[in-house]
DNA sequence: AGACGGTGTTCAATATAATGAACAGTAATT
DNA sequence: AATTACTGTTCATTATATTGAACACCGTCT
C-alpha cells in the first residue's frame, strides 16, 4: 500500500483511488483508451495512467486477446475492439422498458416534433437507454449510453424524485452540483424543492438547465412494484419547443409514461 | 453449453498462458454474465469458469465498482452494467463507415423494402456496426454488435473475398467451415472458388446458407486506399426477396456501396 | 555515420494478488 | 428448533503477476 502511493506520486488530479488491483487497472485502461478517438499507444497510457509501459504492454495485450481492444498494427496504437458493441447489445435487451418504451415514444415523437429518450438511473447519474430522432435537421447531441447529471436535467430530475426518498438525501448531502448554464439549479435545498414541486406535478422541467437553447420535460415510469423504472423525456430547442407549450408537452409526456407503467403491470398512481 | 465447458476444461489442463491472466479471468466474468439474461451469482461463476468462489468475489468487486456489472441487492445476483454501453458507443463512432452509409442505407431500406446491414471485419468474423429496419412487421433477428461466420453470410464473404489474399487464406487454411443449414458451403476449396466468383461479380449471395428463409446480397465498400472497409448488405426472407430479384437487387446494393466507397475518398474501381 | 529521443518487448526479482479454509449469514428442510 | 445445504465474505499464506532495467527497434536529427 504504503509502495503504491510512494510510486504514484503526483496524481495531483484525480481523486484517491485506493481500490486494489490489476482488474481495475485494466478497465481503466479501457476507458482511458475509449476517451480517445484517436486511438492510444502503449506510451500513452504509461503517462496519462502513470502505470509502467511493462505493466501497460501486458494489460494490453490481453484486453486485445479477448476483443476488448484492436491495434493498429501500422502505428502500434490501440482503439475500442467490438467486443464492447456486443456487451451493450445484451446489457440494454434486459432492459424490458425499452422494448415497451420504443413504440410510444415513435408515437409521441410523431405528435411532438421533439426528439424523446428514456433513460434510467444507474450509480448516481441518469443514462440514456433509447432515443427516437426528431425529423428534420436539428438534432440532439444525445446518444443510448449518454451519462446526464441528474440536477441539471429534466429526466435526473424525474429519477431523483421519484426515488427512495433516504436514497436520494443520502446522494445528494453534501454534494456540489454543477451549474451547467446560468440556469441550473445549484444547492441542494433548491433542488430539494424542485423535486417536491415534480411529485406535485408529475413532470420535470428542464428549461436550458443543462444546455442554453435546449428545453426538455420528462415524466416517471413506474414498474409492477409501483417503483420508478425509467423517466420519459422530450427534448427541443428553445425554438422548438417554446415555453407557452409546456403544459400541453407535459400532458402528453405524462400520458405516454403512462401507458408505458401500465403495460409494464403498474397500476394507476394518482 | 458441452462444447463450452469442454474448451475451458481442456484450457485450464494447458499449462502455458500468455497475458496477464487476473485480467483475463475479469474479462471471462464479464462474458460470463453477459451470456446469461437472468443474471449470475458468484457461486454460478465459481461453478461456470472454475474458480475460487473468493477470487470470483474480488474480480465481481471491482467490476461492479467502475459500473461494468451492477448487483442486484436482493438476490446477489450480477448483471451487466451500462459502461459497457457508453463504450459502446465510443467504439461505433470511431468508425467513419457508419456515418457516411446510414442515409444511404436508409434511401436503400426505401427502394428495396429490406432490412439493410453494414458488417465490418473483426478477429475472423463478420460484425454488424449499422442496421435499418426494413417496414413491416417481420423483422430480421440482427442487431448492431451481432457476429456471424464469414462463410455463410453474404457480407462475411464479401468481406473474406476482398481482403489482402495472404490474410484470407492464413485464416481459413485448415479451418472447419460449420454447416449452418443444408445450403452452407463448408469446404474451404469450395469457399475459395466463391470468393473468386465474388470478386468477378462485385457482389456476393447467401441463399438460405445461413439461416433457412433468409436471402441476402451484399457488396464491398473500399476506402481511400483501396483496401475493403465494410460490406454493405440487404436481408429479407425468402419471400420478401424472391430468387428472381437477385440480379436487380445486386446493381442497387453494389450501387449504394459504391456510394459510400466514393464518399470515403475512394477511386472508381472496375 | 553516429547520436539521439522515441517506440514496444523481454526477463528475473519481489511486491502483489489469488485462494483454501474458516466464518457467517439465509432458506428450506426435518 | 435443529439440521442441512446453500450462499458470500474475510484472512494469512503461498504462488503469481508486476515492474525497473536492459534490450532492440525505429525515424530524425546533427
Amino acid at each position: 500500500m504504503v509502495t503504491k502511493l510512494e510510486t504514484r506520486n503526483r496524481k495531483a488530479e484525480e481523486p484517491a483511488e485506493d481500490g486494489s488491483g490489476s482488474v481495475e487497472r485494466a478497465l481503466a485502461v479501457l476507458e482511458a483508451v475509449a476517451d480517445r478517438a484517436s486511438g492510444v499507444s502503449n506510451a500513452d497510457l504509461h503517462r496519462k495512467l502513470k502505470i509502467p509501459k511493462s505493466s501497460a504492454s501486458y494489460i494490453l495485450r490481453a484486453l486485445v486477446k479477448h476483443g476488448y481492444l484492436r491495434r493498429d498494427r501500422e502505428t502500434n496504437r490501440y482503439y475500442l475492439g467490438l467486443k464492447v458493441v456486443g456487451l451493450s447489445h445484451r446489457a440494454l435487451a434486459a432492459l424490458d422498458v425499452r422494448e415497451i418504451a420504443e413504440p410510444v415514444l415513435r408515437q409521441l415523437v410523431d405528435t411532438t416534433q421533439l426528439t424523446a429518450h428514456v433513460a434510467i438511473y444507474d450509480r448516481e447519474e441518469a443514462v440514456y437507454v433509447e432515443k427516437i430522432d426528431a425529423p428534420g435537421f436539428v438534432k440532439m447531441n444525445t446518444w443510448v449510453g449518454r451519462r446526464l447529471q441528474l440536477h441539471s436535467t429534466s429526466v435526473g430530475k424525474v429519477l431523483a424524485a421519484f426515488m427512495p426518498r433516504e436514497e436520494m438525501e443520502a446522494m445528494l448531502s453534501g454534494r456540489g452540483l454543477y451549474g451547467r448554464t446560468p440556469r441550473t439549479v445549484t444547492s441542494v435545498p433548491k433542488l430539494l424543492k424542485e423535486l417536491e414541486r415534480v411529485r406535485e406535478q408529475g413532470y420535470a422541467l428542464d428549461d436550458e438547465e443543462n444546455s442554453l437553447g435546449v428545453r426538455c420535460i420528462a415524466a416517471p415510469i413506474f414498474n409492477a412494484e409501483g417503483q420508478i423504472e425509467a423517466a420519459l423525456g422530450v427534448s427541443g430547442t428553445t425554438h422548438q419547443f417554446e415555453r407557452p407549450q409546456v403544459p400541453k408537452m407535459a400532458e402528453l409526456v405524462k400520458a405516454a409514461a403512462r401507458k408505458i407503467s401500465h403495460q409494464l403491470g403498474a397500476t394507476a398512481r394518482r
